[in-house]
RNA sequence: GCGUCUGUAGCUCAACUGGAUAGAGCGCUUGGCUACGGACCAGGAGGUUCUGGGUUCAAAUCCUAGCAGACGCACCA
C-alpha cells in the first residue's frame, strides 16, 4: 500500500488517455514526474509536479495545464475532495476522510507487507562489513560501519532480497606476523618469565594479548614454546583463533552475525591470488613497471623499483597500483582483488562493501580492478562511513594505539548500550562526521531521541495493558464505517509515508532515514496523546475501560510500525520503561 | 600537489536526490502535571544554506572557479 506509487500510476494513466486522443503531447520517456508530500501549510495530502514538467513540450503556461490535468484526476477519483493549484504549477490533492480510514484498513489487513517495496526485482547482494584485523578486539572506531553494514543489510532483506553478510578476514601478511610475535613474547613472559619487550614498536601492547597467551597455553600443553621459527604456524592459526573469538563476541553483543568469514590466507594458499593476476595479465591489466613519487609529500625516502603493477588507471584511478611485495609476497591488495573475484563467480547481483573514512582511498583501486574482472561497470558499491568524534566531559577523546589507550567496544557497550549505541550512530548520514558525545547518549531524557521512540511505544503497551489487550496479537475491527479528525490524518499521513522512506533507504543505501522517521512518528504521536490531558473525550479509553474501534486500530498500526522500523535498525522495543 | 567527504539557526543535524514561504532537537524564552506513564506537550525569537559566476519554469541540491575543515596519498591491512 504505497499512496505515492498508485497515484503516480493513476496520473500517468490520464497522461497517457491524454496523448492518444490527442490532447497532450508526451516526451518519449515521462521522466522527473514526482509525486510528492506537500508542506503542510498547504492543507493537502500529495501533489505532483507534471504540469511543470509537460508544459515546455505542449507550449502551455504551467498553471493552465495544471488546471485541465486536475479537472480529469478529479473526476476520476471519488476520494478526492479537493484539488488545488498552486504556483509555479503544482497540483494539490486533498482526500476525504474515508480515504484515510481505507488507507488503515489495507495496512492493517496486510501489515506483514507494508512498506515493503515489491516493484523491484529480487536481487542477490554481498554485504561486506567490518573485516577488521583479526588482531585483538573490535574498538569503538569499527562501531560505525559495522552498524552501517548491518542495517544496510536489514533493509534489503526486509524488501525481501537475497543478502550475505560477510566478513573478510586479513590473516595473512606482516600485521599477522607481529601480532603473532607479540603473543609468543607474553607466552615467554608467563612460561619462561622473561620480560616483554616493550620498546619494540611493532608489536602490541595491549593487555588481551595476556589474556590470549594464556588461553593458548591452557588448551596446548603438549607445545614447546621454545623455538618461535618452529611452531609460528600454528602459533598464527591459534592467535587468530583466539583473536576471532574476541571479536564475534564484540559483535554479538551489538546484535551483529555474519553469515561467512572468508579467510585471506586460504585465498593465497588455494593460489587463487595467482590465478586472478594470470585472469588479468590475459586481458592486458598487468604489467612490470615502476611508480613515481607523489608531489608535495617528503619524498626522500622514495625508492623507484620495478614492480608487478594492475592498471587501475584504465578504470580511472589516479595510479596504477603495486601486486607483489620485493620479498615475492601478494600485496593486501592483490589478495583483495582475488577475494572480489571470489566473490564475483559466486553469482552475485551487486556487491556491497561498507569502509571507514581513512580507506576511502582505496576504493577506485578496488573497482577498478571488479570492473576489469567483470567486465562492466558499477557491480561494486562502496559505501563509507564518515569518523566519529569521541566527546567525554565535554572534551574530544583521542584514541592512541601506541599507548593501548583506546575505548573497545566493550567499554562502550557496558557503558552506553547496544540500543544507544545503534540508535545514535545511525540517527546521521554516513556522509557526515558524527558527535558521539557519552554523557548525553547515556542520559535517559529528552535529550536522547531513542527513549523518545521507545516511550512512544511503551505508552501504548500501557493502552493495551489496560484494556487488557495483547499488543503482539492482530487487532479485528468488523466494520471500517468511522472517520478520523484531523489530528488523527496527520498521524496517517505519516504512516503512508513508511513506504516511502523504505524506498529512499534502499536505494540510496541510507539507513539514517529511518530513526529519522521514527522520530517523526513518534513526536506526532505524543502530540496526539497529549490532547486528552485538555480534552477528556479526546482519551483513547473512556471511563468503563473501553476503546472505540477507530482508535483501536490506530494505536496498533503506530506501535507495529514503531516495532517493525526498530527492528530494521536492530534496537529494542520495551513495552515497559 | 592530488583524491574522497563535509560546509544550512548560537550548537548538533534533517530536507523525499532539482520543487513551493528551508525544517527538527539542544540552548534561550512564555505557558501546561493529584498523569489513558511529564522520559511528554503547546507557543515565541532565531537563516544572504561558506563566497562568486553559470544551467532552467524552479538550485541548499547540478556545473564551474575559489575559501575553510576532516580523512587519505609506497611493499600497513
Amino acid at each position: 500500500m504505497n499512496i505515492f506509487e498508485n497515484y503516480s500510476d493513476k496520473i500517468r494513466k490520464i497522461l497517457f488517455e491524454l496523448s492518444e486522443i490527442n490532447e497532450l503531447i508526451l516526451p518519449e520517456k515521462l521522466n522527473g514526474i514526482t509525486t510528492e508530500i506537500p508542506p503542510s501549510k498547504f492543507n493537502s495530502d500529495i501533489s505532483t509536479n507534471v504540469a511543470m514538467v509537460l508544459s515546455k513540450i505542449n507550449k502551455i503556461s504551467p498553471m493552465d495545464l495544471a488546471k485541465t490535468l486536475s479537472d480529469k484526476i478529479k473526476k476520476s477519483d471519488k476520494l478526492i475532495e479537493e484539488i488545488s493549484i498552486v504556483n509555479p504549477g503544482f497540483i494539490n490533492i486533498k482526500f476525504k476522510p474515508i480515504f484515510w480510514t481505507k488507507f488503515i484498513e489495507e495496512v492493517n489487513l496486510n501489515f506483514n507487507t507494508f512498506g515493503i517495496n515489491s516493484n523491484k526485482k529480487k536481487k542477490n547482494y554481498l554485504v561486506e562489513f567490518v573485516s577488521a584485523n583479526p588482531t585483538g578486539p573490535l574498538h569503538v572506531g569499527h562501531c560505525r560501519g559495522a552498524i552501517l553494514g548491518d542495517v544496510i543489510s536489514n533493509i534489503l532483506l526486509f524488501n525481501k532480497h537475497n543478502v550475505t553478510k560477510e566478513y573478510y578476514v586479513n590473516d595473512y601478511g606482516n600485521q599477522i606476523i607481529n601480532f603473532t610475535k607479540s603473543v609468543y613474547f607474553r607466552i615467554r613472559e608467563i612460561s619462561f618469565n622473561e620480560p616483554f619487550p616493550v620498546n619494540n614498536g611493532d608489536l602490541y601492547p595491549g593487555d588481551y594479548i595476556i589474556d590470549i597467551a594464556h588461553n593458548i597455553i591452557k588448551s596446548k600443553k603438549n607445545i614447546d614454546f621454545k623455538n618461535f621459527e618452529n611452531i609460528s604456524e600454528q602459533l598464527t592459526i591459534l592467535s587468530v583463533e583466539e583473536s576471532l573469538k574476541l571479536i564475534k563476541k564484540n559483535l554479538y553483543s551489538i546484535g551483529i552475525k555474519h553469515d561467512n568469514f572468508i579467510s585471506e590466507k586460504n585465498l593465497v594458499l588455494n593460489d587463487e591470488v595467482k590465478k586472478v593476476i594470470n585472469h588479468l595479465k590475459k586481458y592486458n591489466y598487468v604489467y612490470k613497471g615502476k611508480i613515481k613519487a607523489p608531489k608535495g609529500e617528503d619524498n626522500k625516502n622514495w625508492i623507484e623499483r620495478e614492480q608487478l603493477l594492475f592498471k587501475s588507471t584504465e578504470f580511472g584511478d589516479d595510479k596504477d597500483r603495486v601486486l607483489k611485495k620485493s620479498d615475492g609476497s601478494w600485496t593486501y591488495f592483490a589478495s583483495d582483488v582475488a577475494y572480489h573475484k571470489n566473490k564475483l563467480d559466486r553469482n552475485f547481483d551487486c556487491l556491497i562493501n561498507i569502509l571507514g573514512a581513512d580507506h576511502a582511498g582505496y576504493i577506485k583501486r578496488i573497482s577498478s580492478s571488479v570492473d576489469a574482472l567483470s567486465n562492466t561497470k558499477g557491480k561494486l558499491i562502496c559505501k563509507v562511513s564518515q569518523l566519529v568524534k569521541l566527546i567525554k566531559n565535554k572534551k574530544p577523546f583521542k584514541m592512541s594505539k601506541r599507548k593501548g589507550d583506546y575505548i573497545t567496544l566493550e567499554d562502550l557497550i557496558n557503558e552506553v548500550g547496544k540500543d544507544a549505541t545503534r540508535f545514535i550512530m545511525l540517527n546521521r548520514s554516513s556522509d557526515v562526521e558524527l558527535d558521539f558525545d557519552f554523557d548525553n547518549v547515556i542520559e535517559k531524557s529528552k535529550d536522547n531521541p531513542l527513549y523518545y521512540v521507545q516511550y512512544c511505544y511503551a505508552r501504548i503497551c500501557s493502552v493495551f495493558r489496560l484494556i487488557d489487550k495483547d499488543i503482539k496479537k492482530e487487532v479485528k475491527v468488523t466494520k471500517y464505517d468511522f472517520e478520523y479528525s484531523n489530528d488523527e490524518i496527520k498521524i496517517l499521513k505519516k504512516i503512508s509515508e513508511w513506504p516511502k522512506c523504505i524506498e529512499m533507504s534502499s536505494n540510496r543505501l541510507e539507513p539514517h532515514r529511518i530513526p529519522t522517521y521514527l522520530y517523526e512518528l513518534a513526536s506526532l504521536f505524543h502530540s496526539y496523546w497529549n490532547l486528552g490531558k485538555e480534552n477528556q473525550k479526546k482519551r483513547f479509553i473512556n471511563e468503563n475501560k473501553e476503546i472505540s474501534d477507530d482508535k483501536l486500530v490506530l494505536l496498533k498500526v503506530i506501535s507495529s510500525l514503531i516495532n517493525s522500523g526498530m527492528s530494521i535498525i536492530g534496537v529494542s522495543t520495551p513495552e515497559k520503561m
